[in-house]
DNA sequence: GCCAGCTTTGGAGTAAACTACAGGCTTTTC
DNA sequence: GAAAAGCCTGTAGTTTACTCCAAAGCTGGC
């Protein structure tokens, strides 16, 4: 199995090495095993949860709400079936609100750019706005 | 036409007072018309403005991003069409992997809960990081 | 006319999420 | 084996997007 310093975690997943130490201690992501020197040795598990937690981050979801959805975890053992379910339920649904959000903005971003080859056809006066409105 | 004055147009808009002056400082809406007294009035169009803004922040664009969106606008005067057809496809680009990352987000928790009704034959341990990988 | 509850400007304060040192080890490269 | 590059901890600074006063002027109801 690879392990990755933290430079090269870094890289791979486009963030610093600043970035990951304070996702560690705002404790996104576990504590990595250490070389006997003390460098930090990064595993596969650990590149993946990055990867997930920048993605989330790039679509706007905060680090408490990246933090909710790394937590859920279903296992046999777990007794908190229900409340991991509300929860993943609660998330659903704000996923589904964000999506037709963003269908609605494309749709008016295309409006927009269809003005622009339209020529004198075209809208005389085509905002996003304008747009949004049907 | 109705104008509405600032605390108004915050509860309409579910925002404060304070942030609809600091949007303003910011030139992310038009200085709005005053009353005699120096109160502001805002129209609908204002308010269209808002909102959007407003809807643009919750899918997490930031100002900056919802600045660009706003000043896209097509009209027979403007001779920078191809300028504002480029960013708008800059979006659209954006946009589009947005929904297909949220579309990915959306199976991976689907099958959180679904592993949740699974009972005995459900997966040992299920977190949003193994639902991802398919 | 008075009082509660607006609104004004200007400026300071805050929370989240980084980002940038400083001073000191470790590892790699030549 | 010495310089350069990478990593360590700890702390301080920055950016974005608000948020909260203070002091003073306006508005509407009784």
């Amino acid at each position: 199995m690879r392990y990755l310093r933290i430079g090269e975690l870094a890289e791979v997943t486009d963030t610093s090495a600043e970035t990951l130490r304070y996702y560690e201690a705002e404790g996104l992501i576990p504590p990595p095993r250490r070389s006997d020197s003390g460098y930090r040795l990064y595993s596969a598990e650990d590149e993946r949860r990055v990867v997930f937690i920048r993605r989330a981050r790039a679509m706007g979801f905060s680090l408490k709400d990246v933090a909710d959805l790394l937590s859920l975890q279903v296992d046999r053992q777990s007794s908190t079936c229900g409340e991991v379910k509300e929860l993943a339920e609660l998330k659903l649904v704000e996923i589904d609100e964000r999506i037709s959000e963003l269908k609605k903005m494309q749709a008016a971003l295309q409006q927009v750019t269809e003005a622009c080859v339209g020529g004198e056809a075209s809208a005389l006066h085509c905002t996003i706005l304008n747009a949004l409105e049907h």
